[in-house]
Formats: structure tokens, C-alpha cells, sequence
DNA sequence: AAAATTATATATCGATCGATGCAAAAATCT
DNA sequence: AGATTTTTGCATCGATCGATATATAATTTT
């Protein structure tokens, strides 16, 4: 009679003492990755963690083993519930320029917060971890960080096979470029920058384009 | 006899008027810079400036204050020693082109360490401060960053003003786009990017300024 | 319904955080 | 010289850090 698989959650919290119910993994989760994503990793603690979660530092523990393990399934998380937002039209875009020029434009949404109630800013490329104090979660966000330049690059070769650009262009000048691009747009929008502002960003952004893939000027 | 004339600031050493054994204050400050500048500001504890100054922290405290003073302090002090890397060339150049390219250029040196022994990226960019718990510094850094945008358009509107770009030119577009990858290069500054990698970037990002200031294009 | 299981809340752990009180020690002033 | 001044090193403060042991209560099994 009672099927339980494991989360049958009830948005009401049991104040009493014992067990009440088990929490919801998956919408802790959430919550813990909005709190490492708006605040960074040091500067979330277990007691922001587990009142926002609204569970006891055991629960979190016992469910997440520990917070830097709590901070890679929020890497994770992230990564998949919110990467489309930046690199739907990316994939599905029919040439690296409009690919290129998706990923920037919706990046430009995206990190102001245009397209859902989200933190500004992008998790992983503002994520200061792995500066000091933290080796292996530092590796994670690096090549997490990496992971943007090989998606544009990959696009960029598949873009010389199919003929879209000389095969003389410098690829990874042009991958790094639009890297760049994509993460100063990340700071300025943790500063405020409205959304507006960075689409006009991106369209600049743009023009380098047209004129690195034409090295030969042929109007 | 004695030359100390007891409310004078001590130019040279700063030599405290009290007793000589006094630690050099200037170096000190060099070194806590370095180190908020390489670790950030929550990531750098008392310990590790007192430590890297050679001091307790009692004398850290009667010299500076607070951590948050002395952080502000070292702003100051990265600011007044390590600009000149960036915005030297900047300033001295003839036209907003020229100036545009050194600031980006020079930026490429200076934040993969290739101009002098100092940690990668820039530390107002790359600092997280007053993302919570530190308002009063987030907004000392946040108008740190701010300056970058306000010296490019500045330069911009007096490039304008001067017939080297067109009245018509969107002038905080253009400014935010290189306040933009200018931010950007310092990520990946941290994360291992040389100085080549940068150049070319920044010359990439030139392109787009030879496209943006001419409207109607003339080739 | 009683026993066994499971996951919670309370309370607290040692370590470290930023920040200070205190007395010894060195240099200037008288 | 001695008295005063001032910084330093040692020790430690309360608060908070990440993490855990224990006890309790709700759920599951018998």
C-alpha cells in the first residue's frame, strides 16, 4: 500500500523532533546549487546550506557526504539544468557563426537572468575555487571552465571541414576570443550589467568575427 | 641631534617615530597585497598575513587596523604599483585606437605575469568580495571595476570629440565590449592562459573596433 | 500491534576564524 | 644614566567553521 519510492516530498516541514519526513534530495539540491552559485563555495556555510535546504547539517551529511561533495553535485546540477540555457541554440544552430553568435547572445540573457529567476553570472566561471585551500574541487571548476573553449573549438573545426571558414584561421585564437568574450560577460553581469547591454556586447563581439573568418578581404 | 621631528610621515623607511625594530610597513603591505591579490580576500586568513609580513598580528592590527582596512589598503597599493602595467601605454597614446590595442595588449602581459613577478589575472576582477558578508568592499571593488568602463569611454568620447570615430558610434557598447574581454583575459589568466594566447586575442578583439568604428563600411 | 529500521534534531566536537589583553623588550626623551 | 614610550610575542578571547555522536521519533517490517 505504500509505494515510497524514496521521495514522496511534502512541501509542509515537520517542526517536531525525529524524524518528520524524508527531505527532498533532488529540491535540497537545487537549493544548495542556487546558494554555491550566487555566493561562491567559502563564503557557503553548512548552517546557509542546511537553512535553505531546511534540514540538519546530519541529514546533509548523510545525504551528501560532505559539503565539497555537496559542491560537485551542485557543479553537476548546474550543468545540467541550466547549461541549455547558454548552449541550446549553440548545438542546434546550422553554422558556427550562428552557433557562435547563439552562444553569446543567449550567454547575454542568460547571465543577467532574462530567462528564468537565476543568479547572475555564470557558476563555474565565477567560481573561485582552487585558488588556495581546495586542489581537487579547483581542478573541477578548471576543466569545467575548459569545457567551453573545446565546445567552441570542436565547432570551429567541424566549421573548416565543412568549408564555413578558411582552414587558415587561427582556431584557437578564435575559440579563445569567443572564451573571453563569454567570460568578462559573466563579471560585468554579477556587477549589474542588464541584459540589454551585454546582447549589444556580443553584437561588437560579433563583428570580430566576420572579419577573422575572411582573411583575404573580399567584400 | 636627533632628526626625528615626531609628526612628520617618515619618507624614507617608515621608520616609526617610536622604537626602529618597528617592522617596514611598506614592505608589509607589498606582501599582504600579493597575497589578497594571489588568494583572495576570504580565502587569505590572519594567519597567512601575518605569516608572509614576518609579524604578529597585534602589530598587523595597530598597523592597519582591520583585515577589511587592510584589504582596502591593498587595493590602494595594488592600484598606485601595478596599474601602470595596464594603462600605462594607454594613456600615452596618440589616438583611442592605439590606446584601445595597448590597454588590451598590455593587459595580455600583465596578467599572465609576463611583465614582472606577480600572481595572474587582475585582483579587482578576479575578486569575489562583496558577493556577501562585505558590503563595504564590494562596493570598493565594484567601483574599482567600474573604472576600467569610465577610463575606456572617457577615451572613447574623446576620440569622438577629435573626429577619430564617428559621432554615431555607441559609445557604451563599444567601451563594455572592451571592458568585457579585458575581464575575460584575467580568467583565463588564472587558469593558466599564456601571454601568446592573450595577444591574440586581444587581437582578434581589435577587429571588431576596426568594424565598430566604421559604420558604413568603406573597405 | 510490536519490533526493527531509518533519518531526523539536539548538542557538541576540535580547529580555525578575526581580533585583543598583557607583559617583556627596545629606543627616544629628559 | 633613568623614565617614558611603543611595538612585539605570547596567550587567548568569543564566534564560527566543517563535521559528528547521541538520542528520539516516524516509518517499515514482522
Amino acid at each position: 500500500m505504500q509505494k515510497s519510492d524514496a521521495l514522496s516530498p511534502s512541501p509542509e516541514k515537520a517542526r517536531g523532533r525525529g524524524r518528520p519526513r524524508a527531505f527532498d534530495r533532488e529540491a535540497a539540491l537545487a537549493e544548495a546549487t542556487r546558494l554555491f552559485w550566487a555566493k561562491g563555495y567559502e563564503a557557503t556555510s553548512i548552517s546557509d546550506l542546511t537553512e535553505a535546504m531546511g534540514i540538519g547539517s546530519p541529514s546533509l551529511y548523510a545525504a551528501f557526504g560532505s559539503k565539497d561533495a555537496l559542491y560537485a553535485e551542485a557543479l553537476d546540477y548546474y550543468r545540467e539544468h541550466f547549461d541549455a540555457f547558454v548552449w541550446g541554440n549553440f548545438h542546434k544552430a546550422p553554422s558556427a557563426r550562428e552557433a557562435i553568435e547563439a552562444f553569446l547572445v543567449d550567454s547575454a540573457s542568460a547571465l543577467t537572468g532574462y530567462v528564468a529567476d537565476i543568479p547572475c553570472g555564470c557558476m563555474v566561471t565565477l567560481s573561485s575555487v582552487g585558488s588556495e585551500g581546495h586542489p581537487e574541487l579547483g581542478n573541477l571548476v578548471r576543466s569545467a571552465r575548459a569545457s567551453t573553449f573545446d565546445r567552441v573549438k570542436q565547432r570551429l573545426e567541424q566549421a573548416v571541414a565543412e568549408g564555413e571558414i578558411p582552414a587558415s584561421t587561427d582556431l584557437n585564437a578564435l575559440a579563445r576570443y569567443v572564451q573571453t568574450v563569454q567570460n568578462g560577460m559573466s563579471i560585468l553581469a554579477r556587477d549589474g550589467a542588464e541584459c540589454p547591454e551585454l546582447k549589444s556586447v556580443a553584437e561588437v563581439a560579433m563583428l570580430s568575427w566576420d572579419r577573422y573568418t575572411r582573411p583575404t578581404q573580399a567584400g
